[in-house]
DNA sequence: GCCCTTTTCTTGACCAGTTCAAGAAAGGGG
DNA sequence: CCCCTTTCTTGAACTGGTCAAGAAAAGGGC
């Protein structure tokens, strides 16, 4: 019995339901799931298990707290179990795919703007935007190629474009 | 004549046009605007624009250099013509107000992640969550109105749970 | 263990923001 | 001034996500 999880769900003040667990064991395998993903991840437990079931699940975590939404611009929302430590994001331009990083100067709030223009913040949200080891070799080796055909020359164009493997989660 | 404005398109390789320049001028009378209100505003001066326009218009100045997008979570995009700084931003969190900040540390990339987890990092973007001065003032209304509320009628129970502020940074 | 109330899930419609596609119109070099 | 290219208009479509109503199931009290 998956007690573990029914407690974490319990404690946060949520009932215990499967869509719950199941939306809860696939958070813990893939770190920065977007709700499709977890829509498909989450129905190898519990094969009925509906969209709108998963945004309402997710919104639940939420404002639990026991789930982060991120939305990283031009991609769809993802979730994460990592709160309360404020940690920020790298995020590959080319493939989407995320990684964590530790805040920057430790403590929350861990930057405070220079002038806060009356404003009172409560968060400093960081996105790195780059480009991961993957997709560098990927390019690396791209440049290569166009390069190659550039020798050859009047050879047909070895269309590798859309190689977008999905490692977002 | 709006020379300026036509030079500022030419200089960035882009053709001089109407809906540019009507967008153009939006922008810079609306530093954060999102594309409805772009339309909207731009209409006054060229009354068939049309979205479609708009959206083409703001990937060129994008492309080009000349605009940049900024993707605050769940609210619309925004353009802004002020480029080349890495300023980042305050957003509000009830109205949606944004203010720029100057870059914390100065320069661009103004952060540097501790651990890049083998990423080429080009850009470290920052938004600021928190509260703008006019709805600090109308939420502190608020409350006094609650309060006023609480003491006259005939004591219900004070519900103060779910209070759970935001305070994830 | 069973009932009842409340919460949550399912199903299906709907919405906002944005993009895609085809043809008409306008820019601007020659 | 013409022609080619780029851009705009018009209209449809797509994605990610929300809203609403009824069915199902959680879990406290008996």
């Amino acid at each position: 019995m998956e007690t573990t999880r029914e407690h974490e769900l319990r404690e946060a003040g949520l009932r215990v339901t499967r869509p719950r667990l199941a939306v809860l064991g696939v958070l813990a395998d893939h770190p920065h799931a977007d709700a499709d993903t977890i829509v498909t991840a989450a129905r190898e437990q519990h094969p009925s298990l509906s969209p709108q079931a998963v945004y309402g699940v997710l919104k639940a975590f939420v404002g639990a707290g026991i789930a982060r939404r991120i939305e990283p611009a031009g991609a769809p929302a993802l979730f994460e179990l990592r709160v309360g430590d404020n940690h920020h994001h790298l995020v590959c331009r080319s493939c989407g795919a995320i990684a964590d990083v530790d805040c920057v100067v430790g403590a929350s709030p861990c930057l405070k703007p220079s002038d806060a223009a009356g404003f009172v913040v409560d968060e400093a949200e960081v996105v790195f935007w780059g480009m991961c080891r993957d997709c560098q070799v990927e390019a690396a080796a791209e440049s290569v190629q166009i390069e190659e055909r550039h020798l050859n020359e009047e050879h047909d164009m070895i269309e590798e474009h859309d190689i977008r493997e999905g490692a977002r989660a």
